[in-house]
RNA sequence: GGGCGGAUAGCUCAAUUGGUAGAGCGCUGCCCUUACAAGGCAGAGGUCACAGGUUCGAUCCCUGUUCCGCCUACCA
């Protein structure tokens, strides 16, 4: 025995981080500038530095090192810029937990010595996920890994910003926003997540001013901003109430008077009352019917969302209702102004109502609209372009289903609230002057004695630059405070695909890897990221950031169900790969990553690709034990039978694994893939070349071996980009050239390989042995027993076969076979089966126990007679004769034929067996 | 409310210009045959959600229904 002995068992574990420190070393996941190929880039979507792998992360990533592993063999200039992101809101909640658990806060802290705070955890603590990526096999190009913090990044930021100030694309004004009254920031339109909730609908009396014993009715399902109603709003056409417009109605609740206006856009005629209170204050549609008829905001919650006294005394809130209920959080305050309004005989009725509650994607807490300077983009010039590029097809969006989703979503896009009340993150390039700006400043919540901190009001007038300005144009002082708002963590990734190549310098990267050329991410990110990116890309590159986004499924548990750490469903990736192996885990998510779907993930299919990795690490051994003595390299067609045949199956596969990634199906990838090398290569070729191995000093040893080395380290390339650590401890103790697999070329078909003589001559050898097995089993002879068989074909090219590869057929079946041509005279105690014009016959030995057999043959004749008379019923259907195609017609005489001749052997043996067991 | 997708073997999913329905896992039987029991061989299992329509022929095309997902939305 020659070469390397391999453990009976694959053992990940020793092979796995041995390799990828290895990879790492000799930089062969480095993309040097000097590459003569053609550039290959995937930007990663950048995980959270407070994340840690999940199995969403762990399909996403997968998915990208599968791509670039297998261009980067076709010697493409393969590029993977790997990073994080600095997630402001949920960076800056764990470090405000660790400090509560201090005992401290960060407002105790200040500003500065917070941020220092922040970057030290983030040294120690953070980005612990990627070295779980490494551990993924992630082959990213590690020195090109970038932070959206980082200095460059930052640059690129505030460059983007102070431009779109310029071109009066971002701007500062008063709106209603979402606001986390738990994080304390505001948050982007897709930052909310809706919820469906049962809730009530409240229908309240407001008294005519004029009239009191008349009264509008108003529906709410929010009836403690009542106290902040500064009109009511009625159809202009609607019959009820139009003659009421411009009159008055008697707040409940406060002294105030409010006016009744006509309002078609606001108002649905079919809905509710057909009476709308208006508080333009709290409510979105209500700020914009505000903004219509030029009414009163008033701001009755402050920013914890609690009913503010300040705010409740400015709109004239009676000071008896108003003692019940300031300071009281919203939902608390909700019952008490219900049984205020039913004290006063004002609340004509609740009913229940359904509704969908927005609450904080980070911390889950229902968000509450909020009236505060922000600042904005002005989206829709940015979209019209990014529309379009997904509309001419520079860039493809793959399923393309998922078009229609991103035009929409685009073509109704809302500007952008890009300011967040946060502390980390990406400061907004502005100052202010403190004494122009005197009356617009407000001392914060933060506020402190030793650290002053202010916020702006709308008025205020910000000035937008790269570096803060040396003196006030206005009046010359030189006092200025930066604005202490934040970017939204997006903002900065959506300059990823640029702003990591080194923009905005002209840097050798970006011009020769942008722009990227695949984007692989999950669908949730859609709207927050990819659009953005591609806005961004468009705006400041002049072209698109990606030509093709690849959308991946959602991985859910077993059940469907979607994982969480509060359900207890979630599988862990790490742990699955400290269980099971890594190349399984990676196996399993492509070949689950059917398009459009989402993955329902059970273990047990993770155990079935970790014994598919034994399955080929015991392939190799059996290779390795075979692999003594010389090989020869012929040309294809002078090999032997079984060496033609895998090789062209192998061929096949080569070409079906390459179109299925080209389309980015990994699902048809990887069962191409597992097909072959077990059912194929594993079950029928290993077996059929027994034989000629064991008579190691022939001809057909010499060059059996060859091929076995030749198709099965062809193999372990293709196979590379899906098990990556397998396929390299395999291929190494293999004959080879080269230092690592990771380099080396993936496979492309090799026209000589191809026969098709051979595949139909190994149709006809499997379909005997089959055959003949099948017979064993029913005749329930031990599979160490021989058989003594007998064949025949009609077909002339079969028998030929039949003939020729006896020996082949021979071995597989355990037995002798004796070819015959007629079938009749084999004798009395042969049983015959047919098999699609084979007949394979078995000697049956004395006191065997044929009823398996009796019941199966008499079972397959009843099947095919009751298919033969469907057929003929069909044949003789004058319509379908008339109208159906000539060769449809041909193909089913043709069955026909077969069929009987079967169904006609079947009765035979049937007969033959009732002669037996008499 | 609108949009999209799905319903195929016990489970998870494929497939088809409309002409005999496939795989993996699971299940049953036999076998520790020197690559592999994380294995081998053989097998069972399907009115392709329901109801209509088009067609010689429908799992596939059309219409409707039911159920299940997801996205989206200001019905107070």
């Amino acid at each position: 025995m020659s070469g390397k002995q391999l453990e009976k068992i694959y053992e990940p574990k020793q092979v796995e981080d041995r390799w990828y420190r290895h990879w790492v070393e000799k930089g062969y996941f480095h993309a040097p500038l000097a590459h003569p190929g053609e550039p290959y880039t995937i930007v990663i979507p950048p995980p959270n530095v407070t994340g840690s792998l999940h199995i969403g992360h762990a399909l996403n990533n997968t998915l990208q090192d599968i791509l670039i592993r297998w261009r980067r063999m076709q010697g493409r200039n393969a590029l993977w810029v790997p990073g994080m992101d600095h997630a402001g809101i949920a960076t800056q909640n764990v470090v405000e937990r660790q400090l509560s658990t201090e005992g401290s806060s960060r407002e105790q802290l200040g500003r500065e010595k917070f941020i220092e705070r922040v970057w030290a955890w983030k040294g120690q603590s953070g980005g612990t996920i990627i070295q779980q990526l490494k551990r993924l096999g992630a082959s990213c190009d590690w020195s090109r890994e970038r932070f959206t913090m980082d200095e460059g990044l930052s640059k690129a930021v505030r460059e983007v910003f102070v431009r779109l100030h310029e071109d009066g694309l971002i701007y500062r004004g008063e709106r209603l926003i979402n606001w986390c009254p738990r994080c304390l920031t505001a948050l982007s339109d897709i930052e909310v997540e809706h919820e469906d909730t049962k809730g009530k609908m409240y229908h309240i009396s407001y008294p005519l001013a004029d009239d009191p014993n008349t009264a509008l009715t108003v529906a709410t399902t929010r009836p403690e901003t009542m106290l902040g109603d500064t009109a009511v709003a009625v159809h202009p056409e609607d019959p009820r109430y139009r003659h009421l417009i411009g009159k008055k109605v008697r707040l409940p609740l406060t002294t105030r008077e409010i006016p009744i206006v006509g309002d078609s856009i606001l108002v649905d005629l079919e809905f509710g009352t057909g009476a709308v209170k208006i508080t333009p204050a709290h409510d979105f549609n209500d700020f914009e019917a505000g903004e219509r008829h030029k009414l009163p905001r008033l701001t009755i919650f402050n920013h914890l969302a609690q009913l503010d006294p300040k705010g409740l005394k400015a709109a004239e809130v009676e000071e008896t209702v108003t003692s019940e209920i300031q300071n009281l959080p919203v939902s608390k305050a909700r019952s008490k102004v219900e049984q205020a309004l039913k004290a006063r005989d004002l609340l004509v009725k609740t009913e229940d109502h359904k509704m969908a509650l927005g609450k904080c994607y980070r911390c889950k807490t229902v968000v509450e609209p909020y009236l505060s300077p922000q600042w904005f983009v002005k989206i829709k010039p940015l979209a019209e372009p990014a529309i379009k590029a997904v509309e001419d097809g520079r860039i493809r969006i793959v399923p393309e289903s998922w078009t229609n989703n991103y035009l929409g979503w685009m073509r109704d896009i809302k500007d952008w609230c890009i300011s967040r009340q946060i502390w980390w993150g990406h400061r907004i390039p502005a100052w202010y002057c403190t004494s122009c700006n005197r009356a617009a400043m407000v001392e914060a919540a933060s506020s402190t004695s030793s650290q002053r901190a202010y916020t702006f009001l709308a008025t205020a007038q910000p000035m937008v630059g790269r570096t803060a300005p040396a003196q006030c144009p206005a009046c010359q002082q030189k006092d200025f405070i930066q604005d202490p708002d934040v970017l939204d963590t997006w903002f900065s990734s959506a300059l990823w695909p640029f702003s990591t190549l080194g923009w905005p310098e002209q840097t050798p990267d970006l011009k020769k890897f942008y722009p990227t050329s695949t984007l692989v991410t999950g669908l949730d990110i859609l709207f927050f990221w990819v659009a953005r990116m591609i806005m961004m890309g468009l705006k400041f590159m002049g072209d698109v950031p990606f030509r093709d986004v690849y959308i991946h499924a959602l991985v859910r548990d077993a059940e469907g169900q979607k994982m969480s750490k509060s359900k207890g469903n979630v599988v862990d990736p790490l742990h699955v790969m400290e269980q099971y192996g890594t190349d399984a885990l990676r196996f399993t998510l492509a070949a689950m990553a059917s398009p459009g779907r989402d993955i329902k993930l059970a273990e047990e299919r993770i155990e079935g690709y970790r014994n598919f990795a034994n399955k080929i690490w015991n392939a190799a051994r059996f290779i390795l034990m075979n692999l003594d003595g010389p090989r020869e390299a012929v040309s294809p067609k002078d090999r032997p039978f079984a060496d033609r045949w895998i090789l062209s199956r192998l061929n096949r596969t080569i070409r079906e694994v390459t179109a299925s990634l080209e389309q980015y199906r990994f699902d048809q990838a990887s069962s191409h893939l597992y097909q072959f090398i077990w059912h194929e290569y594993c079950d029928w070729y290993l077996e059929l070349i027994k034989p000629a191995l064991q008579n190691k000093d022939s001809v057909e040893a010499t060059r059996t071996r060859q091929t076995l080395v030749e198709t099965f380290e062809t193999v372990q390339r293709l196979l590379h980009p899906f098990m990556p650590f397998i396929s390299e401890e395999i291929w190494q103790t293999l004959p080879h050239e080269g230092e690592s697999i990771v380099t080396q070329r993936y496979p492309a078909p090799t026209p000589d390989w191809d026969s098709k003589e051979t595949e139909t001559e190994f149709a006809t050898v499997e379909r005997f042995v089959s055959t003949a097995r099948t017979g064993r089993s029913l005749l329930n002879v031990l599979p160490g027993k021989a058989l003594t068989l007998f064949g025949t074909a009609r077909d002339p090219e079969q028998w030929t076969t039949l003939v020729n590869r006896q020996s082949y057929a021979a071995h597989l079946s355990k037995g002798t076979i004796t070819a015959d041509k007629a079938p009749d005279k084999w004798g009395a105690r042969v049983l015959r089966l047919p098999a699609e014009g084979l007949i394979v016959g078995i000697q049956v030995e004395q006191d065997v126990d044929l009823r398996d057999a009796l019941v199966r043959i008499s079972k397959q004749k009843q099947e095919l007679s009751k298919e033969c008379e469907r057929m003929e019923a069909k044949l003789s259907n004058r319509e379908f004769m008339a109208k159906a195609p000539e060769d449809v017609v041909a193909e089913w005489r043709q069955r026909i034929v077969t069929l009987k001749r079967e169904s006609d052997l079947l009765a035979d043996s049937e007969r033959q067996l009732q002669e037996m067991t008499a």
